[in-house]
RNA sequence: UCCUGAGUAGCUCAAUGGCAGAGCAUUCGGCUGUUAACCGAAGGGUUGUAGGUUCGAGUCCUACCUCAGGAGCCA
């Protein structure tokens, strides 16, 4: 294959080629669509940061050149070089006056693209997902997907939090709930593909007072919903000496500043997925004054109220009950009913986890916040306080039927030194999906792995 | 696991129980500002699988397979 022999000075992306108005540039990327008209070629060029239409007109370049580029088939791959101008009808939108191209491979014509630009449905577009994520929908989910997940790392490692990841391969189900992918080890014991890192960064927070983790979790249950995943990216700060109230906090500004982050670098790529911006802008919108407002908080009996007057209203279908968690329907009634994500926090111990630690003003609720993300897309963050005592830990983990001897360990850290800590863990397809506005996660990752499917 | 819906050309979809169709894609031709460009022509089919009802089944019945999204559960 030819490689390039452009000087660097021309190379450039279509992602900053506003800068090269009136110069000659390079760009290495593929044929995204052509049309033509007669005598005039309009190829549109991807490049990976973006898209381009190119101008041919045949009496401004070679016959060779002309009939190369109007018998090219799309998702060649190819070097062009051209002249940078502002589009005829619209000056914010740049062209790009072909003057030389040359062809990395070109794609034979019995053998087209699969990907047409046109509505498929997701079944061939899963099956093709290798080559979907060339689509400029796809990549732009993708680009912001990448920013999310560099401003969620940034967030902790610029405030004083070390990241230390857990394993993946686990000997226990950590919460005893969830179903869970099990495989051999070695014969005698089993191990299990981890669904939480949450146990381990207990332990670590331990050590290093303020930790997060940040990995891949898998969950074997059969769900086959727009919200998940068999295999998805979660992040999981620990924090020692932190309550309920401050985790709130801790959430609030973590998510603040991934909007944040999104907001400042991907208004081209939301546009081009259709996200609503000022649904995003809504989300660190300051008060009157310029203050920072933080996110609503809503009690578990709050919430439950809201539900009953909804219901009552004819605007829920079914009444909650109280004590139970909080169905799909209800999380999408509640969160709608914000601009910004809302934290609900203090749900019936029953219902929640062993480790959540009880509220000392009513031990029958668990001092445990979930953050529902705006415009109902659910659960985005579930976090608590940790038991930190003993003699409770231990009392939960018989009660729930977990063996003991598999959590001696965690136990261990309630009998040497125990301290008040909380935690929280983000879902990252879930926080992509709700900020690019996807009604589905399998859009959110490059490769899903849904209940359904493992290829490609 | 349960409920609901869908499987017809490479893709997206039509077809009252009575000749298997269209748009896009591909090939050929036309067009100097096109925006999933457009116009003309050609090629392209074991209607998911198996069985049944019928003179006749893409269409009706039974079972199975695959996919979708909803419940439960969760992030």
């Amino acid at each position: 294959m030819p490689t390039t022999n452009t000087t660097p000075e021309t190379l450039t992306t279509i992602a900053s080629i506003g800068q090269h108005v009136g110069q000659t540039v390079t760009l290495r990327g593929w044929l995204y669509n052509l049309r033509s008209s007669g005598k005039l070629l309009f190829p549109t060029f991807r490049d990976g940061t973006g898209t381009i239409q190119g101008i041919v007109p045949k009496a401004a370049v070679s016959e060779e050149l002309f009939e190369t580029l109007k018998n090219l088939t799309l998702e060649s791959s190819l070097i062009v070089s051209g002249t940078v101008s502002a589009h005829p009808k619209d000056p914010a939108i740049f062209e790009l006056q072909v003057t030389a191209l040359t062809v990395t491979q070109r794609i034979p014509d019995a053998t087209p693209f699969p990907i047409q630009l046109k509505e498929n449905g997701p079944d061939f577009l899963m099956e093709h997902r290798h080559l979907w994520l060339r689509t400029p929908r796809q990549s732009a989910i993708l680009r912001v997907r990448a920013t999310i997940m560099r401003a969620a790392a940034e967030y902790f490692d610029t405030n004083g939090f070390f990241r230390t990841d857990p394993p993946i391969l686990t000997p226990n189900a950590c919460e005893g709930t969830s179903e869970l992918f099990e495989m051999d080890y070695f014969g005698d014991d089993k191990a299990f593909l981890t669904q939480s890192g949450q146990l381990y960064v207990e332990a670590t927070a331990m050590a290093l007072g303020k930790v997060y983790s940040f990995g891949p979790t898998f969950r074997a249950e059969k769900s086959k919903t727009r919200r998940h995943l068999t295999e998805f990216w979660m992040i999981e700060p620990e924090v020692t000496y932190l309550d309920l109230e401050g985790l709130m906090q801790l959430a609030d500004d973590f998510l603040s500043h991934i909007v944040t982050r999104v907001l400042e670098s991907h208004q081209a790529d939301l546009k081009v997925i259709g996200k609503d911006i000022t649904k995003l802008e809504a989300v660190i919108a300051p008060g009157p004054d310029g203050e920072r407002v933080p996110f609503p908080k809503l009690s578990y009996d709050e919430a439950h109220q809201m539900l009953l007057d909804a219901h009552a209203k004819g605007l829920l279908e079914n009444a909650h009950t109280y004590g139970d968690d909080f169905g799909s329907p209800d999380e999408t009634y509640i969160s709608n009913q914000f601009s910004k994500p809302v934290m609900v926090h203090r749900y019936p111990a029953a219902v929640k986890a062993f480790y959540m630690q009880p509220d000392p003003a009513d031990p029958t609720k668990a001092l445990c916040v979930d953050v529902l993300a705006p415009e109902g897309y659910g659960e985005i963050i579930g976090g608590s306080q940790r038991v930190d005592d003993y003699d409770l830990l231990h009392s939960r983990i018989v009660a729930h039927n977990l063996p003991l001897d598999a959590f001696q360990w965690y136990l261990d850290l309630r009998k040497y030194g125990s301290v008040p800590h909380s935690g929280f863990g983000m879902g990252i397809e879930r926080c992509v999906a709700w900020i690019c506005g996807l009604d589905h996660v399998r859009e959110t990752i490059p490769f899903a792995r849904t209940l359904n499917r493992i290829y490609p």
